[in-house]
DNA sequence: TATGAATGAGAATTCATTCAT
DNA sequence: CATGAATGAATTCTCATTCAT
């Protein structure tokens, strides 16, 4: 029925390492680092816990490849988003945060914020791989929008940073919102309908109108 | 196998269960609840392991009054500050604003919400706990105070929970910022000054006066 | 209603001991000699965990004083029973073996003996004590009545030891049985029944008179 | 840390779990469940403490095992060989309680009872094995024996349960003698010589031919 | 005497890591 | 490459014993 000698397919090695994390990402997530075992992620991914340590000398060294790999893609995304408009303030923030929504909801940065929020003191690098290559390249992105929008008056002056953490902070709120408190039974938050109505409120404030100071 | 005259404890009854949760919320914010050690918190609240167990049942009880402690005095400030004000929105929500900020700043919450986030899965009756005494009652609070001031007309429609995370989501941001960045040699965040900002940006908008939308 | 600074009653010191081994009794026969915790034997004896050291100076010490207790006051009766009797050795057996499953069915004798066995190889002290002071006590005076018999032709020739396991033994069986099945389900087996049954089928066999050998 | 050159485990999956069984058999006789360390068993078992949970989930179950792996060869011996045998009750006793001495001589049927005897009360499960196993099992095959010969008028009437005790409760008297008593001094019991001694005794009487009743 | 808070050695259990196959 | 049996250090929890009061 198969051609002799013939092996059907082999899965191919290159393939392992992404499952490997992808099983580890599963369960780092659920569990936290320390609660998590190499016994279910070896299960997960399909192999034996020996095949772990052909790929990953450690847990450790497994965990920090779990944050590296989820970070990596989504980073350009966002920074070549950016760097695409050329628009004024108002509607480049429309579309980043409507992006961001998407990315948000989309990608596993909720749960590996949780895992990096949850480990930082255990894994200080992790917390630096983190703040360096997502936190900072973000708010940096963000931060130079602002100011250049200040440059050209069109947003009010203050600090850029706070600025950018007024845009972002409630989105990143949203998905912590529905990382923990919605499976224990809140109502979940609709992230792109946050962004929208939180956008606007940004811009134009929350004083109706004819709003005194 | 004793220094003599070295009296090898002192009764204290009253005074252990407190000390041992402070001890606890130490080094349950330091490690995390699994990376915990109960030698650790036993030696810093200067007891023996085994006295642990006169207080708490097992390690998890130990985290949940962690926890529980933790809320438990500093929700009440908030409701109360809440219903004592009676101003235009824009005053209240600087004066909670700044309220919320000192708080944050001055309780552990932070090193609190942290552990919540890291073990919700594994705890979910905390992050039910925390969900019910913590987040729901000051959403619920800010949310009253909003849907008043629209009543009133003196800010825009919208889901006022939407509007209460576009409040407080920075401020929040800023502590996990402080509880995970700033380890690792991320700038500081004055707390304070975010929250001073942050009123005036989400009141009167980012869009400079003659901004167009 | 009482005379003034006349306490009503103080309990007597005395009777502590007692008190304690009792409640020793019942737990160690619950649980054996290394589940019973002394935290359950002071709380049914009605007195601190203190309070244990200062009449008995170990667990071992306590688990010693309740077998030494059990036995002792039982002993004796079946001695001055035995020497009471002269009378020809089938009345004298009956007599004895329905004393006996009176005395197994009313004392302590079923669950000492139980725990005696069980920990038999831990304190070879106490299966000491309980061979020298009831097995072979109780064993002489069976065969001692035995040899008498025999001497006197009255009964079959065969090693006296024998012959008195032959008549006691199932009666121990019958209360291990209560001990060990009973509690879990068995039907209960009536001692006093087991008993005159047994002596009789003893006495004159089990073959039916006519029997072939 | 490890002698080079020292192969430190060999595989052998089949063979650990008996011998695991036979090494706890071994320490739980000797120890009691409560005081068996795993430590003990598992050095005895020539294996890691960690190994034995590969096979057992808990201390509990290891016990469980033990017991059952000592019951079953030996129950369907006794219902085979009371099955084969059609011959007077008489004959029949001889060759069963001959074949039960052997038994209970050469088979660790004395320390398992010993164990179930001791942890009746904290293992009730194990009771009820032991009831449903073994003795429900042996009881019904003499009883059976019993009736039949009491049918055939060849031995007296009288409750056969009873009878059955009589027959056999000598003999664990002289097993649990063994067990208990003979490793503190006691001098041995020939199980044999107890068992032959015994059937002609309660098969026809203790009292010499002429004994009067 | 009596108490009971405190101790700390001890034991079961877990799990990352190794390595013969 | 891959496996999975085996290891053993680490950690939680228990409980007999002590001792200030």
């Amino acid at each position: 029925m198969m051609p002799v000698g013939q092996p059907k397919w082999r899965r191919r090695k290159e393939a392992r390492p992404g499952e490997i994390v992808a099983a580890a990402l599963e369960v780092f997530a659920e569990k936290g680092f320390a609660a998590a075992r190499l016994d279910d992620i070896a299960a997960r991914a399909g192999v034996s816990k020996g095949a772990l340590y052909l790929y990953f000398e450690t847990k450790q060294e497994l965990f920090a490849a779990v944050v590296r790999d989820a970070i990596s893609p989504n980073i350009a995304v966002v920074e070549a988003a950016a760097a695409a408009i050329d628009l004024p303030f108002a509607q480049t923030s429309r579309v980043l945060l409507g992006r961001a929504a998407d990315l948000l909801a989309s990608s596993p940065v909720g749960p590996v914020a949780k895992m990096v929020i949850a480990e930082s003191r255990n894994f200080p690098e992790l917390a630096r791989v983190w703040h360096d290559e997502v936190v900072s390249r973000v708010l940096g992105v963000m931060s130079g929008l602002i100011e250049r929008a200040q440059a050209r008056g069109e947003i009010r002056p203050g600090d850029p940073r706070f600025h950018a953490l007024a845009l972002i902070g409630p989105l990143l709120m949203g998905v912590l919102w529905g990382e923990v408190l919605v499976p224990v039974g809140a109502a979940p938050i609709d992230l792109k309908a946050l962004a929208s109505q939180h956008i606007e409120t940004v811009l134009h404030g929350l004083l109706a109108e004819g709003g005194r100071r």
